[in-house]
RNA sequence: UGCGGGGUGGAGCAGUUGGUAGCUCGUUGGGCUCAUAACCCAAAGGUCGCAGGUUCAAGUCCUGCCCCCGCUACCA
């Protein structure tokens, strides 16, 4: 394919839900490399705006509201003004930090299903659904439980029955009940709007597996997944209060589904920035960039991109460079188990360290995989690199040129060869970052910006002014002169990675340029220039520090496994539900694991009376081999289920830590096998 | 179980269209002393998950298998 030229770049930033603050996460993954990508195109002076929002509608947070006895509203005002600040203390740098409950997006959104209903581009639908009459709310499967109709388990999701696995519809259920009132739904007759997006399956396969083979693996694999599997019909309208209303006469008590409503919150927020957005949104010479996790990936590579060609007037995005996700200390970031550094803590931490931050993340984002953030390594990378590499190498300069010449810049008398090829790398390297930036390779550019600081060290190392000033000032001059090119160039690349320690090291420097262009000139500084006096960049992070984090993070998962185990009980039974159940004691005779299953443990049991074959999920804390011979408890009369073709007559009984570990019930040794447990 | 991503020196990662295996950190030895005990140089350390195959040549292509992660399935 041969490679467009635009002119101009709208960078689209995933738009967080409000529902919960900020962590690591979010900045690794999505608003650290679309900030550096901004910064670095504004820098070269390129028409770009970066777009970004709250993403304010959906169950989720009506249901949190709920909860916390507040309106909806309340709770995404709270989260956004929140989140705002974040980014903006980090120096996320968005042209405008919009919200989807913004009249202007109301508007849009509205405007765009319009057009698209118009059009005749849906397919409408009625269905019946239940209905919470006490919550007054239509009720999504999962917010549904009752008994399954197969094998009698009372709690059954409306979706999926938990115990046989049977996939239901929410209609099928015994005895519904609705998980947020408690109350009995009742069936109600409800319409629908449906994008066909089996419709533009064969348009996306050719636009994406064809024509945007460029895209990371991870983005393209997802989407070539999706694809070979066939697209279904999708519904964007819902029954609920909380959204953007549906404009059709009759439709009253119905919104956009969020998914359908929240990329165009991308648009949305452009109008409002602007009202030059057609511009950035029509116009094809216009770049569009989305930056995500991959958790978003279908959403902004297929029906996004189906949205907007049904509508028929918009562009498409040219890239999605979407990244993995970022665990915290070998564990999965949990915003429920409160397992994550969330940004406004880390900056009561670590006050003015917003830039230590930006860097680990960067070198370390998840681009082509999960990645690991551990405490250790921010505090590695912060003393081996920010500090003893760039910050040193600044400091030696300043500390030099001061001690020689008196905080002036020293002239230029002569450059020998290899000054001049120090001078030249710097051109090189910015070459380099330029390239890996406008690949998306983040962490290949910061490596390369960082090289010339590294540079600079080997520069000063192999001149050793400190050992000519006496026999040679002219030579020491021209030495600390390119000392100080290197670190004015360096303010310039490293300004989109790490631009509050940049901004601190031109106001050290008294350089006010930031052109992206003059990097690669050696007279950034004038000779005789004043500059001020030397202060550290950054400072060296102690054990104790990182100790305290850590100590942090160690208390939040033992709160998690105390409240784990303080699971609340189950509402009470009848003794009469209770002799129901047939439970006996008895030994393993024979044990093996089901092939091709993780978890899975065939075994025989001795039941005194008969023997049995029962399958348990236990593989993954016993071998076949010290099984024969012990002693389990069993519930007998369980309705007999066939898993991986293997009939199981039977549960064994199993303690469950909290830490998901599985433990066996044993009967004392001189319990007979089949005796009756009461 | 299905789909996707990944398995490269102690750790974290690069390796674009196949052509002598690199980087950052760590380790060891040496140098320097301007600098936040920072910096510079050198060395050790990898049969590129395993087994086949294509090729003059494979980390890089093909086939099968194993392991890890996510979603899914399954189980308690």
């Amino acid at each position: 394919m041969t490679k467009r030229s635009f002119k101009r770049t709208l960078v689209t930033s995933a738009l967080p839900y409000a529902n919960g603050p900020l962590h690591l996460g979010h900045l690794a993954g999505v608003y650290v490399p679309s900030d550096i990508y901004v910064r670095y195109l504004r820098q070269r002076g390129r028409d770009v705006i970066s777009i970004c929002g709250s993403d304010e509608h959906g169950v989720p947070i009506t249901l949190k509201a709920r909860h916390e006895g507040t309106t909806p509203q309340e709770v995404v005002d709270r989260y956004h003004t929140l989140n705002k600040k974040a980014f903006e203390d980090f120096g996320i740098t968005f042209d405008i930090y919009s919200r989807t409950t913004n009249r202007v997006h109301h508007e849009t959104a509205s405007q765009f299903f319009s057009t698209l209903y118009e059009k005749g581009e849906f397919i409408e639908k009625t269905s019946e659904q239940y209905y919470d009459e006490e919550a007054d709310t239509f009720l999504a499967d999962r917010y549904i439980t009752g008994t399954c109709p197969h094998c009698g388990h009372p709690s059954a999701y409306g979706d999926q029955c938990e115990q046989c696995g049977t996939s239901l519809s929410p209609s099928d259920l015994i005895n519904p009940v609705s998980t947020i009132s408690g109350s009995k739904p009742v069936l109600k007759e409800t319409r629908h709007w449906y994008l066909p997006l089996d419709k533009y399956e064969s348009w996306l396969k050719k636009w994406i597996l064809e024509d945007h083979r460029e895209w990371k693996p991870n983005v393209y694999g997802q989407c070539k997944s999706w694809l070979d599997q066939g697209l279904q019909p999708r519904a964007v309208s819902r029954d609920l209060d909380w959204g953007v209303p549906v404009p059709v006469e009759g439709a009253e008590g119905k919104v956009l589904y969020v998914w359908f409503d929240a990329p165009i919150g991308y648009i949305s927020a452009t109008r409002e920035l602007t009202p030059d957005w057609e511009k950035y949104w029509k116009d094809q010479e216009t770049r569009m960039i989305h930056f995500i996790g991959k958790d978003n990936i279908v959403f902004h590579c297929i029906i996004f991109p189906a949205m907007l060609r049904a509508e028929g007037s918009y562009i498409l995005p040219d890239n999605v460079p979407a990244n993995e996700f970022l665990n915290l200390e070998n564990d999965k970031i949990s915003t429920s188990r409160n397992w994550a550094v969330w940004l406004h803590e880390y900056l009561e931490d670590f006050p003015g360290k917003q830039d230590v931050l930006r860097y680990v993340l960067c070198a370390n984002a998840p681009e082509t995989k999960d990645n690991d953030f551990t405490w250790k390594d921010f505090q590695n990378r912060n003393n081996n690199e920010l500090v003893a590499i760039l910050g040193n190498f600044v400091n030696r300069a300043v500390v030099l040129t001061h001690k020689y010449h008196d905080g002036k810049v020293p002239p230029v008398s002569l450059l020998t060869p290899s000054d001049g090829e120090v001078l030249d790398q710097i051109g090189i390297i910015r070459k380099g970052v330029e390239q890996s930036l406008e690949n998306f390779r983040f962490r290949e550019a910061v490596k390369l910006a960082m090289d010339l600081a590294r540079l600079g060290n080997k520069y000063l190392a192999e001149t050793e002014p400190w050992k000519h000033y006496k026999n040679d000032p002219e030579r020491v001059a021209s030495i600390l002169n390119v000392a100080l090119q290197i670190s004015a160039n360096l303010t310039l690349l490293l300004d989109p990675f790490l631009p509050f320690s940049m901004q601190k090291l031109r106001d050290m420097l008294r350089f006010g340029e930031t052109s992206w262009e003059l990097i690669g000139n050696s007279n950034l500084l004038e000779e005789e220039h004043v500059i001020g006096a030397p202060a550290l960049l950054f400072e060296k992070i102690e054990d104790h520090q990182i100790q305290a984090q850590l100590d942090k993070l160690m208390k939040t998962r033992n709160d998690n496994l105390e409240t784990d185990s303080a699971r609340a009980l189950k509402e009470e039974v009848s003794f009469e539900d209770f002799s129901r159940m047939d439970l006996r004691t008895g030994t393993i005779l024979e044990a093996e694991k089901v092939p091709k299953t993780r978890k899975l443990i065939r075994m025989t049991i001795d039941l005194g009376v008969e023997q049995r074959t029962i399958v348990s999920g236990i593989a993954e804390y016993y071998t076949p081999g010290q099984l024969p011979g012990k002693k389990v408890c069993v519930l007998a009369n369980l309705t007999p289920r066939t898993i991986k073709g293997i009939e199981s007559k039977g549960m064994i009984l199993l303690a469950e830590n909290p830490d998901g570990s599985l433990h066996f019930i044993e009967p004392a040794a001189d319990a007979v096998n089949g005796s009756e447990i009461n």
